[in-house]
DNA sequence: AAATTGACGTGACCGGAGTCACAATGGATG
DNA sequence: CATCCATTGTGACTCCGGTCACGTCAATTT
């Protein structure tokens, strides 16, 4: 399905585009939607597109050897995903999936290099992504050395508050990932984080406002 | 101690600037010599030097709130590490320590950001090495996710493997890390990591041939 | 409305990695 | 050479998170 120049400038990254670069884009741009469980991006194969995200959200997954699935990192609408293209010719490393279900707008890497090569503002904004990536990966990895397991979700928890947090402020997430979604992202079991769970809410750590409303009280840094 | 533009020019980084930029440069560089532990990076303050490593290894690594260690790369002499000071004005995420004695050259940031913006190649080589390092993170937080103990371990000898390969072209570690240093990579106690490298060499997978030198027989992938 | 699916919840069991404590090396440094 | 310190090696015990096996529930499909 073909896009808009209007659509593309919605992402903050090609938001400060002059109107011709976004003109130039469009053709190679294709709005694809996505059911819930889907692979948007593929690890392995060279993918030949950015990935920006218009709604639903994403999840970048690995998958070891012996076939257990690794929790990278989530991707909320207005974000992007698969940017490593943009530097290199080097494959994808990991699988990118929807956890719901999703409209992506994929936009073929080639022509976006040119812009990006002739507008410094976008490759500033592409760098500090790829920075912010690197900060962000190296917290998730601190999060796991953590022996102490409920610490291990409570932070997790803290870091989606976080993200959403730059939107609207609250100290609550919208529409919380599963408990398997959040288990790989820890190491831990599915059952291990419904046990955590169930022992932050009957401690009042946590707390379910209605569906899709998970509120947490203060104190998120200790045990 | 001061830098000749001749020094600079050894680091594949700087390697492709013409001789005047190295000139310019060479002002705003230091050489400084660590002790083994000593601290090259602080994590927090922002770091306002790119650090190149000349001689040494060193090691990434971040501490949890209780106080564990976490390792999250290593840097080989040639490489260089900080990178991320050349993209935003955002704090320094990990420390970087010397994990043998180590000189390294300090490279004002300001400075080797204009030579960057004028020369696309350097921001390019310094993108594809940000790429890389996330693509490095991400097979490094995939490993994490075996729950087979010695396989987790088989991994990181084979990524250091990899990394060493690039130079010269054989099977064997030349430096191996301590058991510590792999143990905070893979999130086990050094006392694990020695249990398992007593497995690994009574089932001849590993052979130490001499001091400072670590053989891997074939069969990585295997448990 | 019935049936299917996937998420959540919970118990029992067990293995394996952490922890502690200590011994044995071995490379530096005086 | 003697000393010191960090690394490596090893045992015993404990406990906690994985696994398996269920059951419940809500949403979606047919």
């Amino acid at each position: 399905m073909q896009v808009t120049p209007e659509l593309l400038s919605r992402f903050t990254l090609l938001k400060p585009l002059p109107r011709e670069a976004l003109e130039r884009l469009a053709p190679h741009a294709a709005l694809v939607r996505h059911a819930r469980r889907a692979v948007v991006l593929r690890a392995g194969a060279r993918e030949d597109n950015i990935c920006f995200l218009f709604e639903g959200r994403l999840q970048g997954v690995g998958f070891t050897i012996d076939g257990r699935e690794v929790g990278l990192y989530f991707v909320e609408p207005g974000d992007f995903c698969g940017e490593l293209a943009l530097f290199d010719d080097n494959p994808q490393p990991e699988f990118v999936i929807a956890t719901t279900a999703a409209s992506v707008v994929m936009v073929a890497r080639g022509p976006l290099r040119e812009v990006m090569s002739s507008n410094t503002s976008v490759s500033n904004i592409v760098g500090r992504k790829l920075a912010e990536r690197v900060r962000q990966m190296t917290v998730q990895r601190t999060l796991l050395g953590l022996g102490n397991v409920p610490q291990r979700v409570c932070g997790q928890l803290y870091l989606l508050i976080e993200e959403t947090r730059r939107k609207e402020d609250s100290g609550e997430i919208v529409n919380p990932p599963t408990h398997k979604e959040i288990a790989i992202m820890l190491n831990l079991s599915r059952e291990t984080v419904t046990r955590v769970f169930q022992a932050l809410q009957s401690r009042r750590i946590i707390r379910r406002d209605g569906p899709g409303r998970l509120n947490f009280a203060e104190g998120e840094k200790e045990l």
